[in-house]
RNA sequence: GUGAUUGUAGCUCAGUUGGUUAGAGCGCUUGAUUGUGGUUCAAGAAGUCGCGGGUUCGAGUCCCGUCUUUCACCCCA
């Protein structure tokens, strides 16, 4: 094959793309129910928009897009020789691909503040970029789905968050756990063994828990200046914990004095009190101090949902951030959010044969024909199906019989209609069901009622 | 970004220590079957062996580069 895809990109044929769209249907529905509104960004964004917002790793997965133009002549010689890529970028590219939709989402708010009715609730459905080694699972061009409440700092949005992926998950029939956290009480403990200084890394290290065990993370604790005695205590704290009264007692009788600890906790009663009485198995969300996400700009709740069947990473992940707009001018909004993963979504529900079920067409009958004056015909009578709300499609060539069924098959329409000689000339049609292989002779009205079911 | 790994017909894959004209199954086309398919039978088309370079009398096979795939890190949806 010549012509191969950019590395971690993908086509989608229509047999895909259908089974995709299906998956976004029903998340898009679910946003739309709960109030949110749609919202679309470019997907070229000013470089500066999104440096510095994902951290060191972040930064280096960012594609940078070239200026036009005769860019090499603006760099000097100096700078030009000694080769330096990151002065020389400088220079050459202003703009770059998102990374994911939150930032521009901040970006669009801040400058749009006076237009936009707070508490701003919008989805967001695009593609997203990132300079990755693709893997399974892991592209380089993926889908994120996104919805964010910005200008509000009330909890119910953290637990309308969980109703809505509980919802969505159960309508897409996929069994999942939403594990979620609260950077205050990282926070608390990086406090209590005074290495705050060293969060990232510590959060770094904690979140690496859900693939190695505790003991092969030792040295790297130990890295951070903590004592064999408290790793010891770390490892007893960093566990899950169910979401409910009771759990949350458990966390908060660890962390009896200080004060993060002690607002993280309460906010996660908060969060509770709204799901208390609702439907939620109990194993639905856990609470899991060893998930602390690599994205720097959360400061309050984070999430992560994984799927209880296959181990591909986590399908959505989000959290409260509480100075992302800050950093565009817009002070003092609060905003949470989630973001879900289509492609990983789509791979596992695939790989469970959960899309099996999928249609690849809707159209309801296929009309074949046997010559010239059969198609013409099967023209006219398929326009007037469709004017009485039937998809209908006529066979888009003149071939034996066989090869239209063949057809019809290929592409999942259940019926079709046969016209020759007689039919033409008696007005009354021929409509075959070929999956039962049976065959009528009926007016056009009645092959409209038969179609319609 | 680091270290591995993959690529042969539309698809899944054979292809010996380097040796003539690169094979199979499925699929596809045509016919048996000129108004009724999925079975069967017969015939047929199909490949710059990912791409570029090198070694060799000779490369699908060995070497180098490159693109792509998958995997482990890093990190993440």
């Amino acid at each position: 094959m010549k012509f191969s895809n950019a590395k971690g990109t993908r086509d989608f044929p229509p047999e895909t793309l259908v089974k995709r769209k299906y998956i976004l249907n029903i998340i898009e529905s679910v946003f739309k129910k709960f109030g949110f509104m749609p919202l679309e960004t470019p997907a070229l964004e000013q470089l500066e928009t999104l440096t510095g917002k994902y951290g060191n790793e972040g930064d280096k997965l960012l594609f940078k897009v070239i200026n036009s133009g005769d860019f090499a002549a603006k760099v000097d010689d100096e700078t030009w020789k000694n080769k330096q890529s990151e002065k020389i970028l400088r220079f050459i590219c202003e703009k770059g691909l998102r990374y994911d939709l939150t930032v521009p989402l901040a970006r669009f708010v801040a400058s749009n503040r006076n237009e936009i009715v707070f508490p701003f609730k919008r989805y967001q459905m695009q593609p997203v970029w990132r300079a990755d080694r693709p893997q399974r699972g892991r592209y380089r061009e993926f889908w994120q789905c996104d919805i964010d409440t910005l200008g509000t700092n009330c909890l119910m949005n953290e637990a309308e968050i969980i109703s809505m992926a509980v919802e969505i998950f159960k309508t897409l029939n996929l069994n999942v756990t939403i594990f979620i956290n609260n950077r205050k009480i990282l926070e608390a403990i990086a406090e209590k063994y005074q290495i705050l200084s060293e969060f990232t890394r510590f959060t770094n290290i904690i979140d690496k828990l859900d693939k190695n065990d505790f003991e092969s993370l030792k040295l790297d604790f130990e890295s951070l200046g903590l004592s064999n005695q408290q790793i010891e205590e770390l490892k007893k704290i960093l566990k899950k914990y169910t979401f409910d009264t009771n759990g949350i007692n458990q966390l908060k009788d660890i962390f009896l004095t200080n004060p993060k600890a002690i607002a993280g906790c309460n906010e996660f009663y908060e969060i509770y009190s709204y799901l208390e009485k609702s439907e939620l198995n109990e194993k639905a969300v856990m609470i899991d101090l060893s998930l602390a996400r690599g994205l720097d700009y959360y400061t309050g709740c984070i999430f992560e949902i994984k799927s209880n069947e296959e181990t591909i990473g986590s399908i959505a992940g989000g959290g409260r951030y509480d100075n992302l707009t800050e950093v565009f001018g817009l002070k003092d909004v609060s905003g949470v959010g989630v973001s879900f993963g289509i492609d990983r979504i789509y791979d596992i529900m695939e790989k469970l044969k959960l899309l099996n079920h999928i249609r690849t067409s809707d159209v309801k009958v296929l009309l074949c024909h046997f010559d010239k004056n059969g198609q013409i015909y099967n023209f006219q009578k398929a326009a007037e199906l469709r004017n009485n709300g039937i998809s209908a499609e006529v066979y888009p060539d003149i071939k034996k019989i066989n090869k239209q069924f063949e057809y019809a098959e290929k592409k999942e329409i259940d019926f079709v209609i046969i016209t020759g000689e007689e039919e033409i000339n008696t007005g009354v049609l021929t409509l075959k069901n070929l999956k039962h292989r049976t065959q009528e002779k009926l007016s056009f009205e009645n092959v409209i009622e038969r179609l319609n079911f």
